[in-house]
DNA sequence: TCATGATTGTTACTTTATAACATAGCTCTC
DNA sequence: GAGAGCTATGTTATAAAGTAACAATCATGA
């Protein structure tokens, strides 16, 4: 979901339906949109994106879902023949770097970064039931976190907010 | 660090320095405490605190750092000649159900519990300089997360918060 | 065109984790 | 105390996640 917002459900025929994974997915566009961006952010970097890391951020983004590394793999394969472990993790540092994706710790899996600026503060939903995984901004939260920070005398660098649970449509 | 609160520097009679692996580990008693402790929960559930689970909370308890599976695996062998993996982990699982233990999610580690009851909410502060792992209380910082999570109509199980970064003895 | 650095190919390996079935040990009941 | 039933551990094998090291290739600018 690019905005984290409503989602609204497009008739059949607009789904991209060969291409999603996931059987609760909707294609909403995120998809395109999310290349588009990582494009323009790399241009604006000045790193490339490389055919291979394009093909790991599309598959990624084939549903809401964290894909782990061996799911990766074998869907990188049949578009990479020479694909090994290496060229996955390889692209996933790139585009973990670049902010296009977010690494998630409790399931050591991956889902396409969905914020509008890079890097920004965000907490994780993972549903338990239709697996997919929600980001969301936190400011508010964060400022709780910066005064028990502060409390223990701690300096940030980096963080991991993640809920495992039942989603609002899974309920 | 059984309370979170103050390290007291005992002087160096104190310590039972052949034990603990940490270089910054200072003995507290925090370990006789927590297998202490985790006997009597033990024997409260009527659950069997067996030679094997005790020697690997008192491995983890050796020092305030994460315990990676290999680490402990290796330090396991000595005592229990024929531990394998599947060894560590019905220990680590039984050691989690009981809340005697928690994971680092992001770390792929475990610590031991400090927690005075447990399964309560906790924050942890991993350190990148000295690796220890502080378990802080966040009652208000679940309160913010209980709003977000309404607005999201996520109903929570289980979460990680985990925030990496320099401890105050390091900075 | 050639040097340079970035990217990818390739091989080998480590670490983390689980499944499945066999064996041993505890505990309760008869 | 015998034996049934459950719990815990032993054992083997394998899956999954992740990294290291070096070779080959490609893009780009001098």
């Amino acid at each position: 979901m690019t905005g984290g917002g409503l989602r609204v459900m497009p008739p059949k025929a607009e789904m991209t339906g060969s291409e999603c994974v996931s059987p609760t997915h909707v294609h909403c566009g995120c998809r395109e949109k999310a290349i588009h961006s990582a494009e323009q952010v790399c241009n604006q970097c000045g790193v490339r994106f490389t055919p291979i890391r394009r093909e790991v951020l599309k598959i990624i983004w084939e549903s809401h879902r964290a894909v782990k590394a061996h799911d990766l793999l074998d869907r990188i394969k049949p578009k990479v023949g020479t694909a090994k472990p290496a060229t996955d993790y390889r692209a996933l540092d790139f585009l973990l770097e670049q902010g296009l994706i977010h690494r998630v710790e409790s399931l050591n899996a991956f889902i396409g970064c969905s914020c509008s600026e890079r890097q920004h503060e965000q907490l994780l939903l993972i549903c338990i039931r239709c697996h997919e995984v929600e980001e969301r901004p936190c400011e508010r939260l964060m400022e709780a976190i910066a005064k028990e920070l502060e409390q223990a005398s701690f300096t940030m660098q980096r963080k991991a907010i993640e809920i495992h649970g039942i989603c609002g449509r899974c309920a």
